[in-house]
DNA sequence: CTGAAAGCGCTTACAG
DNA sequence: CTGAAAGCGCTTACAG
């Protein structure tokens, strides 16, 4: 021991359990209680410990605690992106969900891909963690092996899902899809386009949903569907709808799949001087920001991301701690909202 | 031992380092050895363990390992904001400098508030990191005492640090700011003003750079400082250049302290047809994705915010492993960007 | 309400 | 190149 009370040696030099029992003069394990079932000491213990700890600033070692209770009280959560405003603001949803308990965030990105989820997975498995928050469903069969093996409860986030007995927040992205879509028929649009990137599942699933509805109108037709998978930006909306325009000049509306893509196909006109809707409609997915404010201010979809973090950590959260969920499969919906712009 | 060797009771359920030991017919520590040190154990010994690994589907426990070898891998990421695409870039660039080593992130929300980054470094403490980046140089004063008595080896990003010893990594906002003034006084503008919102230390130091560059320039008037406390967002943008216009006419250009609020700026003068930059100029601070695409595109700074990221974890890095570091102080400067807005 | 003992699953010097 | 023992700092039943 030095002047600090400290032990030397092998520790993190940091003040011990051992320490503040010693100044409080209670057992180590009173000394346990009294900061974790502060009930279940006498007041008097109780004021002693704290003062203990003041004193000394200790601070609780949680890889002791995680070691000796096989309780880590993390929670991991993979998201394919950290620039996508959509992951974002998940991330917001489940940090203040998350936060008044005493549960740590283990954040990885795995960059749209399955290969990058299973390398995170491995090693956040490594963490014990308690629960884990997925922003996709499909994962590769190792992913599924580790999870089965584990044991350790997930939830998916985003859209729905069909397994049964699977926990999942989000909404009906190919419902979403196809409600935009017949919107556009509804406004008498009849040579509609579809811009499509990344191509991961929800952008997909979104196709899905634009493919029955103009198949459901009678307006189908498979050149006007543009795919490609490059990450989502600005720059690559401008570019798709020049082409989209170049390549379908009957083109009448054109259905991005995320604003990202739009704000770019609406920037695209407004340089070339293309009047939007008159001359052709644009719409987007997920209603950022710009999209209300920008002129023509943007027809999309409002999608309940925040919502979605919050209620899937919430969800998680119950299950860890051993309550039945009354809905494994939380569907927050979305809402259309039809703007200038289509 | 039931039939898949696991051992039931206290612990997670997992196989462990005991049973991989036993199925691989060496002692633990060399099973040990093995897995953080293969080039010190014989080829068939390190081979008989991979494939006990295997078999078992082995994960080691890492709360286990941090607490033998006080040595947790952590590292602890406090960001102002989850949704400021400036953060993300900046958490994208730590996430990539840090993926190839073993250190896992543990990234908090301070949402710009000195006592949540207190409650948050508080919690995240218990964890034993190996470091900490900042996104602030400012501290309270409970903060700076947990750090100083924690010894924890900390870098602040974005602002470059004036503390000797201190590690930072970043630019002048300062600097960047006045800059961005002087471009305007060169340009002709003679009754500039400046928005800021959020007032966190950032605006503050690019507040200053304005106040520099104007007072160097005999332009100074504080009735041209529009300053709030709100975060910053596009629809506060809007309304604060309408306040600007309403209560300042003689206003010739306006210097937004980030690309939000100036997307706001235009957005608002595109939808009341004032013409920018004829009857306003305006310019921004980040550079933005849309601010090269909208009408008329925005003159800005840009910022090495990834960089900031990389950078910062790197150096951090380093100074874990015991390395003494080239520079303490890293400036990573930043660049006009002259557009059509200003 | 309080305590002695065992144990969580690893790693670390120290020997051989 | 390999092993027996101690220890990291907590919590968990079990007693009293």
């Amino acid at each position: 021991m030095d002047k600090t009370g400290r032990s030397k040696g092998r520790g993190t030099g940091r003040a011990t359990l051992e320490q503040v029992a010693g100044m409080a003069g209670v057992s180590i394990m009173t000394a346990s209680r009294a900061l974790s079932q502060p009930q279940m000491v006498s007041e008097v213990t109780r004021v002693k410990v704290e003062q203990a700890v003041a004193e000394l600033g200790y601070v609780p070692n949680r890889a002791a605690r995680a070691l000796a209770s096989s309780q880590s009280h993390v929670i991991v959560v993979l998201v394919p992106s950290f620039s996508n405003a959509v992951f974002t603001a998940v991330l917001e949803g489940i940090h203040d969900a998350v936060a008044p308990g005493q549960y740590q965030l283990l954040i990885g990105n795995t960059y749209y891909s399955q290969a990058e989820e299973e390398k995170l997975l491995r090693t956040y498995l490594q963490s014990s963690p308690d629960g884990i928050l997925f922003s996709s469903q499909a994962h590769s069969p190792a992913v599924a092996k580790m999870l089965e093996a584990s044991q350790v409860p997930s939830v998916s986030m985003m859209d729905l899902s069909d397994e049964p007995g699977a926990l999942s927040v989000g909404f009906s992205q190919f419902e979403a899809g196809m409600e935009m879509t017949r919107h556009l028929v509804k406004k008498g649009y009849r040579r509609i386009g579809f811009i499509g990137a990344q191509l991961d599942e929800r952008t997909l699933r979104r196709a899905d949903g634009y493919r029955a509805a103009v198949v459901e109108a009678g307006l189908a037709d498979p050149r006007l569907e543009l795919m490609v998978p490059e990450p989502s930006t600005i720059a690559l909306g401008a570019e798709l709808m020049g082409q989209m325009m170049a390549n379908m000049p009957d083109c009448d509306a054109v259905f991005c799949c995320n604003d990202d893509l739009a704000h770019g196909a609406v920037y695209h006109c407004q340089r070339h001087g293309i009047r939007i809707p008159q001359e052709i409609a644009v719409c987007g997915f997920n209603d950022l920001p710009a999209s209300r404010w920008m002129m023509p201010s943007l027809t999309t979809i409002d999608t309940p991301r925040y919502q979605v973090g919050f209620e899937a950590a919430s969800l998680l959260l119950q299950v860890i701690k051993g309550q039945e969920p009354e809905r494994k499969r939380i569907d927050l919906g979305f809402a259309l909202r039809e703007r200038e712009s289509a």
